[in-house]
DNA sequence: GATGAATGAGTGTTCATTCAT
DNA sequence: CATGAATGAACACTCATTCAT
């Protein structure tokens, strides 16, 4: 049933079809065989939309990543309450939205972090989106604190939630986001708090 | 030639041989003929002494675990404050370890965290690991504050250290660990000072 | 847009476009998404003019030969001197023509000689044209020559001209076509004059 | 049934394979998987013995060089005459020694020789090849012939070789060896013949 | 007439594993 | 103890071909 047009269609069917892949044998036994046959094509056709496998997996972490960021951004978009406190409680719920702590979501991230370490194009990629979360983080806080603490308190929260988030991800399958969230949150405020004592001190 | 008691010695020399071969070339590419030439054996010891590849993996990983909790158990005996404060402060440096912070260390880690996703006897390691850092950390932390409190406050500093330990390891060679340990103190002091507000309150 | 009379276009086009991928990569590698590329038209093109692959390589390979029998009937053609030597030697220039020793002519026919070896197709091609050459040697060689004699030299000189051609696209890039064409000039010249020899001796 | 010293007898083997399966299929069809059946092996194990089908193809070309050369420097060592025109005779009598006549060898010589024009290993290969029956030609033709003149003669006279060769090759199942020997010799002593001419117009 | 989506068999290669020596 | 020869399945990838549009 050959068709024009198709790019756009396959190319999602068969993203969606790699992180079911790595959901349910991992990385390294999602072949491209596996691949497509849940995707229900032949295997030929990744290298027609991909060029090969690594380019469908780019295409995989790419995606994840701009799911992410669309997330935060209509989170962030629909506050009500313009304060660096809002946005900052906004990205970290964003991170443990229901489509960051999924099966598929938490393994494949994993995946591309380990595999990353070896493969410049994927290291590219993750370098890039650590650095778009510390910034988002420290530009909120440097409304409100001086360069060198918003720096510091960014890393720290940047740190708290991927750390969170990984060992929601090691403990098995039942991520107490509520637990999560409600610990970022105070170290948030932990955080915003020390304007005041800045004030007192100055 | 006493070829007897080789056990133990080609036992450590493999495992040095997988630490080294996936820091080199990743795990995926960390085939059985990369680690054995890399050890300068035959292909074939491997199933002698760890019967297939799986359990060369296991045993490194058990090797890993095992490395973390003596450094860490040398690090606490040889403390002479025997406060909470101080007990944690080594679990925290223990966790940036020279040993832990490594090209080597850092690789494997995050490679088995990815193949415990799915397979169990790593799996299985990897949450009694999990485990002995919170127990340990909640441990200290029950002795200054509720049990309640202890609890959140060692989940929050094993994510904290985890995540700036994952964020360094991801960020490419330059592992700041200074600043890292300085962000880890920072929280635990925050934890530690509750002690004196749930007084008050109380 | 008339798309009428679109056959020999396009059908010079592609033999064209062969000709350049054979020179380029290879009769190997020359695919059919290659030659396609080449030209500018899609892959499935090729099969509407030629049926399928084969069918391409049967044109370029008569194209080739058709080339080169053009280019020698026009040389004869152009002699003011009907001599069995004009004729030769006109014979062995268009041999060394420079349309016979360009790169993708040359790689060509020798990809196309080897494959002949295994294709009947291409194999009852190539005898048709080895025939014609030594054929046309023969018919000027017996102006002057007995029967004998007469095939012998036309012999000796097909396979010099083709050794000589052979040995230049093997070498490199530099066909030193003059020295070729000496060498195959001294032979003719040496055959022809076995006539008088022959007078004498009868 | 695993052996110790195997390398020499597979190695050997496989190349005996490889020239039967392009005389058979053509080279473009010479799988591994074919060229393993023929050995009677596993696919597996050209990998290990050649590193890949290059490394095979290699070795496989290198073979029908010394076969060539130890068949040439046998016949020569033979020689109750050690004039130059009995050394050039056993020259062009081993070139068309039935170990370079028959239809594996040529075929095989053939396919290398359009290989050899897109691939650097063989070219290379190729051209020492070429070198060696220049030189060997020359050196005896130096003996008799000033030395522009023994550059021509044997220049021409490797054409001559080749070409008589590759004719016979491409003509189909039946060379006639006697003729291409004899049209070669004639060759051989109209340039030794220059010898006198050179020494009357002295 | 022309496209390009889609297939699926086939390629070279890698690899964990087994086992005779 | 240790070797390395040997296997065969699995892998990513290529390709000629078909066909709905």
């Amino acid at each position: 049933m050959p068709k024009v047009g198709m790019q756009p269609i396959r190319r999602s069917q068969l993203i969606a079809a790699t992180l079911e892949a790595v959901d349910q044998v991992g990385m390294g036994d999602a072949s491209i065989a596996y691949i497509a046959r849940l995707a229900g094509v032949s295997n030929g056709i990744i290298s027609h939309y991909f060029k090969d496998k690594n380019g469908l997996l780019d295409a995989t972490m790419r995606h994840l990543m701009q799911a992410l960021s669309t997330a935060s951004r209509a989170r962030r978009a629909a506050l009500k309450d313009d304060s660096p406190r809002a946005h900052l409680r906004a990205i970290i719920d964003s991170n443990f939205d229901a489509s960051q702590v999924s099966g598929p979501a938490m393994k494949t991230w994993l995946a591309f972090w380990a595999s990353s370490m070896h493969q410049p194009s994927l290291r590219r990629l993750q370098r890039v989106n650590d650095h778009r979360l510390d910034s988002n983080l420290c530009c909120q806080f440097r409304r409100v604190l001086p360069v060198q603490q918003a720096r510091a308190a960014s890393r720290g929260l940047a740190a708290l939630i991927d750390g969170l988030w990984l060992r929601g991800a090691l403990s098995g399958g039942d991520f107490d986001t509520e637990q999560a969230i409600q610990i970022a949150y105070d170290y948030l405020d932990q955080q915003l708090a020390k304007k005041q004592l800045e004030h007192h001190a100055a």
